[in-house]
DNA sequence: TTAATGTGCAACCTTGAAGTTGCTACTGTA
DNA sequence: TACAGTAGCAACTTCAAGGTTGCACATTAA
């Protein structure tokens, strides 16, 4: 019975380096299956597949079935905020060091 | 030895609904005591002082001891976060509700 | 000096996030 | 059909976040 909160759900999504890389993977590849991303990351397939999961409920992923795999793309919310994922960054290390 | 993750901890710390008040709290008045944001919110004061560390560690406060009392205020990295929330909840309610 | 107010620290509890393993089911191909 | 590859579900573990209580320390005012 937690309120919605779709400004935390934002936050904390973006929160976890691992879900930001996947952002970044997808923001570079277009899409990307679950079992691809494992290769991308040092954690199983089963924890890559949460992560995604996480992002679709924060409505920055979205997920199509094609065949026996399932592609995961970037929102357009997601593609928004992966745009200003860089310039945070850059903002961030050159207001704090 | 985790790693620093800057962004994750700004990410981390306005993804809690009890933090943005916190923030937007300051925003508004200027500044205040961890006495005085109690009174704003359903916790105690502890909870406070930790979530006001919280903010602090990820940049966004700072505080300055006053006599008896410790007195927060956004730092400019804070402010320009503040500034940007109001128009992110807009927009995502635009996006999505 | 004593009482009241405001902080800070530490121990503890509960819950959810992140990750793992194990197993089952579906899809495409040899 | 048999098999390999992809996905989904469930239970379990670990750990940190958020919160609480209790107490000690500092500062101001009576």
């Amino acid at each position: 019975m937690s309120a919605p909160d779709p400004l935390g759900q934002v936050f904390s999504a973006l929160a976890d380096p691992s879900r930001r890389h996947v952002m970044d993977y997808l923001a570079a590849r277009g899409t990307a299956t679950a079992t691809e991303l494992t290769g991308e990351l040092p954690i199983t397939r089963q924890a890559v597949a949460k992560h995604l999961a996480t992002l679709a409920g924060a409505g920055l992923v979205s997920s199509e079935r094609q065949g026996r795999e399932t592609r995961y793309q970037l929102t357009l919310v997601g593609r928004e905020w992966d745009d200003r994922l860089g310039a945070l960054r850059t903002h961030l290390e050159r207001r704090r060091g």
